[in-house]
RNA sequence: UGGGGCGUCGCCAAGUGGUAAGGCAUCGGUUUUUGGUACCGACAUUCCCAGGUUCGAAUCCUGGCGCCCCAG
């Protein structure tokens, strides 16, 4: 009987994605990763991966009757998962830190894992789909848009992609999910989705981002964008670029829009929604899964958020660098948010978003103004 | 202390005798495995204060308080 190890986070997804597995004729190892502080975050349950969903995941794995393992990997998470998201919020980003959770504890760690225990494969309850093709494995979008989570798997790599398994992706919906926990018996059949970020039980991540950095939040100026001060902000990591609330600001006809972040200047400048429009891209730390590319520029659909569709776009890859012109301006494009290039089904890769322009102030240009 | 203007929700603001629009902000909810957006809902028994006129006043009158502007 082959192995696989599924990585259990104690959710629906993760757990029907073990039932299937097992019923598909896999010996299947359940992993659950205990990832941070166990003692403030065990009350709350809706989460990705607190201690009550460690519980609920053996739960689970007892039900099923496979074997389960609770890996920490705490330490390893506080360094290359949760400092990060605070450093890229002080810089004036706005992190993702469900991509590197990804890309370190579960899909570089959590894969040396499973070859150690001599596993075929991993799988995870991501709704996305790995499509086998003669040029090779690809990724592709879940089938559900609704549901899809490919903008937070980009930075998979060719590696990576060729030993995991998503058996969720080619669902329609997550009723199919819940109906196969539902089947099981499993207790986390009706659970709830997860949402927000894991480790920050309410939402308050500012809170931490003090507590990790002392004294490294500092109050400032908000300003419009002829540098005019309309009122005062309690520190730049409480905003990203397109948010409206939490400005504190009114008395204008129309709301105001956050329009960048400038974290050494402590300044937040605002504006009205119609100064939001982006239409060029610069973007870092590019992992491309698209194969052989020619050096010319390229069509694709890009991505710049997890919660809505892609948008026809032009690319210019430069080695792990890229510039993305979209052909419709895009509101809310904050640098450290992930840009994500598709071809209809198909994930190309992508990468951080470092720049923007409008295509106002910037008409065909390599260089991008503003950062 | 001569003249003029103003004072309506945190901010902007409509309303000049008939029983307090709207926008912004804020709060709550919905959506969402990041942030944000969007959407839905809530939000002044009361109009600087005190008297008065009137069936009835934020709207009229008197007084007070506060603010702004102009004053050779």
């Amino acid at each position: 009987m082959p192995r696989i190890l599924v990585a259990m986070s104690g959710g629906v997804d993760s757990s029907a994605t073990a039932a299937l597995l097992k019923e598909e004729g896999w010996e299947v190892v359940g992993v659950t990763l205990q990832l941070y502080d166990q003692g403030v975050t065990s009350g709350r349950s809706n989460t990705c991966c607190a201690g009550k969903d460690v519980r609920d995941a053996r739960a689970v794995a007892d039900i099923l009757g496979i074997a389960h393992y609770v890996i920490d990997m705490e330490r390893t998470f506080a360094t290359e998962v949760i400092a990060p998201f605070a450093d890229s919020y002080l810089r004036g980003e706005t992190p993702i830190p469900c991509v590197q959770c990804n890309q370190t504890v579960k899909f570089r760690d959590l894969i040396a894992v499973a070859q150690d225990l001599g596993a075929e494969a991993m799988a995870t309850g991501h709704y996305v789909r790995r499509e086998e093709t003669p040029q090779g494995t690809f990724l592709c979008r879940g089938r559900d848009p609704s549901r899809d989570q490919s903008y937070f798997l980009f930075a998979t790599t060719q590696a990576q992609l060729d030993f995991l398994r998503f058996p969720l992706g080619g669902f329609l919906s997550k009723d199919e999910t819940r109906a196969i926990a539902a089947r099981h018996a499993l207790p986390v059949a009706s659970k709830r989705d997860s949402q927000d970020i894991c480790f920050v039980p309410d939402g308050d991540y500012a809170s931490l981002v003090e507590r990790l950095r002392p004294g490294a939040i500092e109050p400032g100026d908000i300003v419009d964008e002829s540098g005019q001060v309309l009122g005062q902000h309690p520190g730049t990591i409480h905003f990203t670029v397109g948010q409206r609330k939490g400005l504190r600001l009114g008395g204008s006809a129309a709301p105001l829009y956050v329009l960048r972040v400038e974290a050494e200047a402590r300044r937040v400048v605002v504006g009205p929604r119609e100064a939001l429009g982006r239409t060029e891209i610069r973007v870092a730390g590019v992992n491309w899964l698209g194969g052989e590319h020619s050096k010319g520029p390229l069509r694709i659909e890009a991505r710049v958020r997890s919660t809505r569709p892609p948008k026809p776009a032009t690319l210019r890859l430069n080695g792990n660098t890229a510039q993305v012109i979209l052909d419709m301006p895009e509101e809310g494009v904050a640098p450290g948010q992930a840009c994500v290039f598709y071809q209809d089904e198909r994930v190309l890769g992508g990468g951080w978003i470092s720049g923007t322009a409008s295509s106002a102030t910037l008409p065909d240009s390599p260089a991008f103004p503003t950062g």
